[in-house]
DNA sequence: CGAATACTATACCAGGTGAGTATAGTTTTC
DNA sequence: GAAAACTATACTCACCTGGTATAGTATTCG
């Protein structure tokens, strides 16, 4: 039941650059020793962030990594999503294979946890980054 | 962001005793088959919940496992912070030390987590085995 | 052009956790 | 006192997490 370091580096990292203000451009190294994440780990994070159309990369001298969209339309879900994908609690939920009952009569149990499982999602969509960057 | 295996298994083990009403006693042999849960590791698992105050273990001939309180006692929350210990979202949260930031600043991120983190408790504890058991 | 800067891509590695097993012991009942 | 059933500790093995290394690509500036 835990979010993953990758993921608390990548809000932050989301946070700093929000903070920065909408479009402008931070690179690794700013990013990597204002909020102490290792710059390759980093890095590598950036590209989940990137590929998930959250945040653009800009190469080259002067380049760096800017949101994608305004703050107030990125929320923790998208962030959690791009870097551990889907959230699911229980990997029975959606994969039969891992389940030793194989769905057999409906489980309760399983069908509670997919409804925690999508107030939980929900939890995660009610926070984005212009609410935390305080610009509310 | 996932429950262990074995606190499924818990919840299943859990439901079993529900639904064979409370005080009935079951032993492990029986809800490993009729679970299909590994015997040995579910006798490890029951252990926590009996420690926890969950279940009660009875030893000898005729022994097995029953529920400690009525199932509408029983919370989904109680039998996941039985198996995994308390929920926490992010290790940062209660732990400073694994913090790359040390709590510098008040970080905006956490302070969010902690909300989400209470909301999930929060969801988890709304699902009791009386529920689950279909006797409301 | 070409050198410097900064991101991209793949691969690798060590340590920790998860899932489960093994062995030996204790309690209770018949 | 033997059998049933739980208790306790320790162990194993594979996968995941967190992080590093190496090599490559794009962009800008002089």
């Amino acid at each position: 039941m835990q979010l993953t370091q990758a993921t608390d580096y990548a809000f932050r990292a989301a946070l700093l650059l929000a903070m920065a203000g909408e479009g402008e451009i931070v690179d690794a190294q700013t990013i990597s020793s204002r909020e102490k994440i290792p710059i390759r780990f980093l890095l590598k994070i950036m590209r989940s962030l990137v590929q998930a159309g959250i945040m653009k990369s800009h190469r080259g001298i002067n380049g760096g990594f800017s949101l994608a969209r305004p703050p107030r339309e990125i929320a923790l879900l998208d962030i959690v999503e791009a870097v551990e994908g889907a959230i699911r609690i229980n990997r029975c939920l959606l994969d039969p294979d891992y389940c030793s009952k194989h769905w057999a009569s409906h489980c309760p149990v399983h069908s509670a946890l997919a409804n925690i499982q999508a107030a939980i999602a929900s939890e995660f969509s009610r926070y984005n980054l212009a609410d935390l960057a305080g610009k509310a």
